[in-house]
Formats: structure tokens, sequence, C-alpha cells
DNA sequence: GTGAAAGCGCTAACAG
DNA sequence: CTGTTAGCGCTTTCAC
């Protein structure tokens, strides 16, 4: 009725409790065949060391943290499965916490991911408050942000600002003069910020003017109301940056619903190169980020922290920025 | 150094270790200014309890296991997403664990689970392995079937076939006779077997023949050379049902790089109603899921099954069957 | 090489 | 209403 413990183990095979759980833990100096012996019997029993049990004693559990902001984003989705790999591979499990982007989910998450005693956390969103990442820095659970930068802990992240220069300089060489920026919905403080400095940036060493920031509903239909609005005067924007792919769709979506088309009558650049960017009906101009990279790098950096363990902050190390890249496809060309 | 513990609260503010375990867990009876007391050493302390120790303590953890096959298709993403969210309102934490559709990562990844000791386990897919869910059952771990089906575990779905057999008879509806099958890459074994199914007989019904399985190259240069080859003949299907969207997106893709046009020159049926599937640059026709229901009443079946605990197979139900429904787009119109 | 013993941090009777 | 007690299943010295 009760699954069976190392104890059952022990006394089916005739040695104690300790001698089970060296050769669980695959110790040295084994007699052959007490280890036989014991691996007989907890295959008889269909024995599963408890991870509970273990970590508790360890004071080091087999679990890692994943915060999300928005599984629902491809480009969020296929990190998340990349981290998940990786940490299975290191025999992590990986609980994941999605916040929607709220501050009051990620610290209610954060508090569960503590409690479960995380031996450490991937980030792929932060809203920014700091108190969380001291109470785990604190508790000595180490924090790393994947895809996100901020100074409160170790970071891998693609650069924004020079991504966001790339996007916008790819436009004006097309001959676009007035390009604005998009934000994406949902509001990735830090790389948003960096991102919109990336746009102001690119457009001020072109000596180009800085059109207004586009923020659109959230809903569709709103969305595009409000384009087609904007669109309508002579002084209407003819190239766009979008903050990221899945923004940049619906922005090319509500565009070509008030009736114009992408990009004889405007051009949109998107960021992160997620999978249905590259199909035929999307041909999405993007910037690219090497989720495979970022990932591993990530736990890299997590698992090395980890395992330092408590000579203190040896593993902290300045953020770790990736080099862009532009993938130019077909929502972008010259203005009319 | 050392996180602080039940016994440092209870050492602060001078009672013993019950009392704080009682004004934790919300015991009744409590005097009003013991647990003030309590509660102020509690977080002067920054004290956390320990899940590890609880769970251990309580035979119960608070951990929920997911198995999703491929969290890169969005259909999963946000069922994982949703899943992941009843399971925080309960107070569980979700362990993830993509198995990429291999039994060998699956059966892995369900030890894993096992040994982390979670209360429950979803699976949103299954490679048909019966002595996973076995050993579960047997370790008293309530396993439920999201979206995918299986005699082994608890199921709620939707009913694969009829959705396969609108998807067909819409195609037939629009006068197209030649109507073929195409598997979705990730094999997601039950549902083909169903969707498959449900093709047939709408064919059956029909008076129709019934075409070869289309079974595509998993790269896309082959896939289009595969398609420029099925598409040549005078006999090649006018109308697709695709067994998901994530495939019929390729689908579509594939065939329009052979020069064709959808829907002009062949229609596309997809399953799922992921959300792309509505964008103006794809309006793919497809057989919707109520991810939300879907989600819901999986999480509740599992969280039942956890409370009712040992008083058996009580919870046992047979699998529950959602009615799918078609929404139409553009990619289906009559044949040439 | 193997066993005995002392916890890890918490819960849950059961006394008081 | 609060404290005492006995573990949960495992790891880890330290003797034998």
């Amino acid at each position: 009725l009760h699954q069976p413990t190392i104890n059952d183990v022990a006394r089916l095979s005739g040695v104690s409790k300790s001698t089970v759980s060296n050769v669980i833990r695959g110790a040295e100096y084994l007699a052959d065949d007490t280890r036989e012996r014991v691996l007989a019997a907890i295959d008889e029993l269909g024995y599963r060391p408890n991870a509970l049990a273990r970590s508790l004693q360890r004071r080091q559990s087999a679990l890692l943290g994943l915060v999300v902001g928005d599984l629902t984003n491809p480009f969020y989705a296929e990190l998340s499965l990349l981290i998940e790999q990786h940490a299975a591979q290191a025999g992590y499990a990986t609980i994941i916490c999605n916040t929607d982007g709220g501050a009051e989910a990620e610290r209610k998450k954060f508090g569960l991911l503590l409690e479960q005693r995380v031996s450490g956390v991937v980030m792929l969103h932060f809203s920014g408050e700091h108190e969380l990442i001291a109470s785990a820095e604190q508790a000595n659970v180490p924090v790393v942000g994947v895809s996100t930068y901020d100074r409160a802990f170790d970071c891998i992240a693609i650069d924004d600002a020079k991504g966001a220069r790339l996007a916008v300089e790819h436009l004006i060489g097309l001959g676009h003069e007035r390009v604005a920026y998009v934000p994406s919905s949902y509001p990735e403080a830090s790389a948003n910020a960096a991102r919109s400095r990336g746009w102001s940036e690119a457009l001020r060493r072109a000596g180009l003017p800085r059109p207004a920031v586009v923020n659109l509903p959230d809903e569709a239909d709103g969305r595009v109301a409000a384009l087609a609005e904007l669109m309508d005067g002579p002084d209407a924007p003819t190239g766009f940056f979008v903050g990221n792919d899945v923004t940049a769709l619906h922005f090319v979506d509500a565009l070509e619903r008030t009736g114009l088309s992408v990009p004889r009558d405007a051009s949109v650049v998107g960021f992160d190169d997620i999978a249905v960017a590259s199909l035929g009906r999307i041909e999405l101009t993007t910037i690219h980020q090497p989720t495979h990279v970022l990932a591993r790098r990530g736990i890299e950096r997590l698992l090395y922290r980890i395992g330092a363990g408590s000579d203190s902050k040896s593993g902290r190390n300045g953020p770790a920025r990736m080099k862009p890249q532009i993938v130019v496809r077909a929502s972008t060309a010259p203005p009319r």
C-alpha cells in the first residue's frame, strides 16, 4: 500500500539502510555480490528513491524554477522547451511558472518556488521587483535571466539596443524617413526600453525625426481603428519597428485590415524570429535571437552558480550580450 | 547562513514548534496574541516553510507533473499555460516535461516525476507505454489525459473522429471528391488514428474513394518536392484534411512553394484552431478545440482524484469527449 | 566493506 | 489553547 522505502529494500536484501543508500548513490568499495542482491531487491520491489527525503537531507533539491511571462509566445515556448531539456539532462526537474507579465503573479509564484526549495531559477521575464531577487539570493538560490536583462541578476541576452538599431537602419537603408516604434504588447520592461533606445539612436544618427511611439489597444477591432487613423495623414510613418514578432504579426494583420498592404504601403520589422515568421504567407523581416545559445549558456551559468554553492558571489558575472542578426524577408521594401 | 526553520521562529517568539506549525497551517483555537507574536517572528526572520519537509511528512507533495509532446506547438503551449494556472490556483506547482513525442524521453521523465513524488500527472501526449501509467497508479499517483485519449487513464478530449468528419464533410460539401488525409508530423498516435478513422468514415458515407495518406518528409525542401510530385497527376487530391494546424501551416506553405495556391488549387482544413490560424494572411479553416474547457476539466478531474486519495478507483470515469466545431475561414473553397 | 546512529524541517496525535 | 513526542525516507559520519 505504501511505496517501498529504502528500509524495505534493506530488509529484503538482508543488508542495512546505509548499504542500500550506498548502492543507490553508486558509492565505491562495494562488494559485487552485495550490490547485486540490493539491485535485485530494488527492482523486485519497484523501489524508487524519494527525492523529497533526499533533498531534505541534502539541503539541496533537484528542482529548478522557470519564470515565463507568456508561454503562449512561441519565442518563450521555445526557450522554455530548451531550458527544460538542458535541466533534465543535468538531472533537474523544471517547475514552470507563468506570470502573464504581472508583478503580483510573479511575486506569488516566486514564493512558491522558494518554498519548494528550488536550487535555482531562470527568469525569462522580470517585472523589476528587486526584493524578489534579493530574497532568493539570501536564501542562497541563484537567479539568472535569459533573454531578459536586469542588473539584479546574471543574465544572458541579446543586445537589444543593437538589434533595434539593425532593424531601423535596415528600414532607413531602404529609404524610409518616418520610422515609428511599436512596443510589444506584453511589456518586457527592460527589453522594450533598450529596443526603444536603439530605435531613437539609429534615427538620431541618421538625422531623422522621431515619430510618436505607436501604442495600440489590446483587442483587434480597436487596433484596426487606431491604425486606420494613424495611417491617414500625409505624415504617417512608412516604416515600423515592432517590439516582438507576435506583436508584429498582429500589427501587420491590423494594417492590412485597414486596407493597406505590407510591404507596399508600409514596411514592418519584428524581433525574435519565431518559427512562423518564415512562412511564405508571412515572410516577416525580423531580428533573429539565438535561442539555443541563450538557453544553453543560461543553464550553464545557473548550474555553475548552484555548484559554486556557498563560495559566495564567486560566480557573479557581468551580463553576457549576444550579437543580434537581422533576417531580411518580405515585410520590408522601399517606401512608395 | 542557513534558512530559518520553524525552530528559529519558535525560539524567537517563545513558543513551541507545534504552535508555530499551527499558526502556519491556520489551525483553529489559537490565542490571538500568540498568533501575532508568531507572525511577527516569521516575517522578522523572513521564514518560509520548507515544502520538502512538509511533503515528506504529509506523504503528499504540492507538485503536479505535466507531460507535453511538443511545447513548441502553440496548441500545447496554451494548454500548458492554462493547466499551470489552474494548478497554481489550487496551490500546486507544475513540473513540466517535454518528451519530443519519444517513448524513451517519456519513460525517463515520467520516472523523474514519480521520484519527485508528484501528486498527480497530466498527459498532453502519451506514447502508449501502459506500464508507465500502471506504475503511477500503483504508486497512488493519478494520471489524466488532456486532449489525448487512452484507455489507460482518465481523459478529457475532443471527439477526434467527429472533428475529422466535420472537416471532411465541409470539403465534400464544397464539391471536393478527392480528399486526402495528411497526418500531423508529431505523431499523436491515438489522435491521429481517430482522425484518420473519421476521415475515411466521412468518405465512405459520401461514397467517395479514399486517396492514399499523404506522409510528408520532415524537412522543408523534401516536403516541397514530394508535394510537387503528388499534385502533378490529374487525379491529385483537391482537398486536404491535415492532422493539426502546425502541420497544416507547413503544408500550405509547401503547396504554395510548388507554385500552387490555396484555396484556388487546393483546399486545406487543419485541426486545433491555434491563434495564428485566424491571421488575415493565414485564414486557416480548422476544427476548434476548446482549450479552456479541456484544461479546466482535466485539472478538476485530477484534483478530484488526488483528493479522493486512497478510496481507490472511486474517481475513475469513462473518457469525456467534447463536441468539436469547425471554423470556416479562407483556406477552403470549391475545387476548380 | 558494512552497520549504527543522528538528524534534515516539518506534522500530527496526544497530553496537559 | 500549547507543548511533548515520534517519526516521514534518506544521507552521512564514524566505528567495527
